[in-house]
RNA sequence: CGGGGCGUAGCGCAGCCUGGUAGCGCAUCUGGUUUGGGACCAGAGGGUCGGGGGUUCGAAUCCCUCCGCCCCGACCA
């Protein structure tokens, strides 16, 4: 993904000592560091593990949000919120959920002055604590279903944090439906599978593979997982998004029940899904260069920024052409930034909104506006070229969504290039010692070859993507298997 | 949580071995000249040397301890 470029030009060890972006091929870790501080996206806190996401880092994240609660909305689901606080007695009530949550959780003691009769915990996720509402609010079939989102803040004590992708407090939304058939719940779960993969695929310019969650990778209580992974630059695998089928576990430790159509009472069937910030740590590993952050237009907070080139009194010459400029590309929807300030040079500012990842640069100066025109500079390809000024609001629009296809192009390509099907585990390894990336291989389901392919290639199984179907031996024991799973160093 | 590394100005580092009260580059502030790829000159501000304890006349420096960050494992969105 790495694309040379400041180096190349002007004077190169002036240009490495000013970025101070560690070269991805260099530490691809350090890398994604530099870049989410240099940019600006978060920063460290008093708190360990804890991050500060700063106004660039979290304006991406509320274009996230908006264009996933939209598509929520649209599919009829609805928003609420509860609390951060949950009974440390409720957690208990679901045995493979409190198994998996337990470790991670941070509990709240004392309030005020008093010790609590009863601890609460923070909220790791909420499927408990909304559980016991649904118990309340659900009596007939005619309740449901019931689809909600929230949005909201979890904890979970993580003994290893990097900013984004793990954090001891994240956001993220987590939906929470009920349904009246295990069918309905199924529909739900991939539903929303798919809704996730198009939102990635088409906002954020990941790709993604969905499919299934192998036994021991599913959520704590959960029937069957789903997820959708991308690759990042390194090769390595990302979650980015997961969707599970409940069954009827948590109504049945909750005591979510409804009368049914044949009068019969019945447990409910119910799903939950979620994204995080960690989307945001997806981006920058999917796109980003040597030079810093490249932003898909659908999510950058400045889709544009115009740098006006000062020449003598150019306040009084040049300025008001960009501002005009501004006005025309607001008017096209372009969320449009007009970098005037006095005190940084042109070549500062290219440098910068270049590391912040801004998708297209204009500059407009006395020579543009000779010509009635701009210069426009693409963050993705560097290319640079002359547009007029007569319909460029039309131009940059258009320019931005060639920018955002061409991202996922990239990405795409990238993900095809580092992904391989074996047939053997010597095959398998030598592909993970080597250029890393997802290793497609037959799988006989057994957890005990899941956990010596672990052991031995640090490989996981991401998932088992939807059709897949083979009559092939396993790649490890042998035997006749019947899927084909993709497998990944993971994040 | 195990193994390793690192904490000195906002960032990157030197000083530590051999104790004597802190320095460099970038960034920041002021003034001026500049401005089409990270400008230049002059001046200025900024540090309880991660925290606590100990040794010593004296600690950034030696010892103990705690905390944080990074990397590799184990665990996880």
């Amino acid at each position: 993904m790495a694309e040379q470029g400041v180096k190349e030009k002007g004077g190169g060890k002036k240009d490495a000592m000013v970025t101070e972006i560690t070269p991805q091929s260099e530490d691809f870790s350090r890398w994604y560091l530099d870049v989410v501080r240099r940019a600006e996206l978060a920063d460290y806190t008093d708190v360990k593990g804890c991050m500060a996401i700063r106004p660039y880092g979290y304006a991406i994240w509320e274009l996230i949000v908006q264009g996933l609660d939209r598509r929520f909305k649209a599919t009829g689901h609805v928003n609420a919120y509860f609390p951060l606080f949950i009974p440390s007695s409720l957690l208990m009530k679901e045995k493979a959920h409190v198994e998996g949550f337990a470790p991670q959780v941070a509990w709240v003691t004392r309030g005020g002055d008093e010790e609590l009769a009863e601890p609460l915990i923070i909220r790791p996720t909420s499927e408990v604590i909304i559980g016991t509402m649904y118990a309340k609010w659900i009596k007939s079939w005619r309740d449901l279903p019931v689809l909600i989102n929230q949005w909201a803040n979890v904890v979970r004590w993580e003994k290893v944090t990097r900013p984004f992708l793990r954090t001891t407090e994240f956001l993220w939304q987590e939906g929470h439906t009920a349904h009246e058939t295990e069918a309905e719940a199924q529909e739900e779960t991939l539903k929303i599978l798919a809704l996730y993969k198009e939102f990635a695929e088409t906002e954020l310019a990941m790709p993604v593979v969905d499919g299934q969650k192998s036994e021991s990778e599913k959520f704590a209580g959960a029937s069957r997982t789903y997820s959708i992974e991308a690759l990042m630059g390194d090769g390595r695998a990302l979650q980015a998004g997961t969707s599970h089928n409940l069954g009827q576990n948590f109504a049945r430790a909750f005591d979510i029940q409804f009368q049914g159509r044949d009068k019969t009472v019945q447990h409910a069937w119910t799903t939950s899904w979620g994204v995080s910030t960690r989307l945001v740590g997806g981006v920058i590993m999917t796109h980003g260069d040597d030079s810093g952050l490249i932003l898909p237009p659908r999510v950058a907070p400045h889709q544009v920024v115009i740098v006006p080139i000062p020449r003598g009194n150019w306040q009084e010459t040049v300025l008001p052409k960009a501002k005009d400029l501004q006005a025309e590309l607001l008017k096209a929807g372009v969320r449009v930034l007009l970098d005037d300030r006095d005190a940084y040079t042109p070549g500062w500012k290219f440098a910068e909104w270049e590391l912040r990842g801004v998708p297209l640069r204009i500059e407009i100066g006395p020579k543009d506006i000779e010509k009635s025109a701009v210069m426009v500079a693409r963050r993705d390809t560097r290319e640079k070229s002359s547009l007029p000024m007569e319909g460029i609001g039309a131009a940059t629009v258009r320019l931005l969504d060639d920018i955002q296809q061409a991202l996922y192009n990239r990405a795409l390509k990238y993900r095809e290039d580092h992904t391989q099907r074996v047939a053997t585990f010597e095959e398998f390894k030598a592909v993970m010692e080597g250029r890393p990336g997802f290793v497609i291989a037959a799988w006989c389901g057994s957890a005990e070859c899941e956990a010596q392919i672990k052991a031995e290639t640090q490989a996981t199984v991401r998932n088992i993507p939807f059709g897949s179907a083979v009559s092939g031996r396993c790649v490890k024991c042998g035997r006749e298997s019947s899927v084909e799973a993709w497998f990944a160093k993971a994040y």
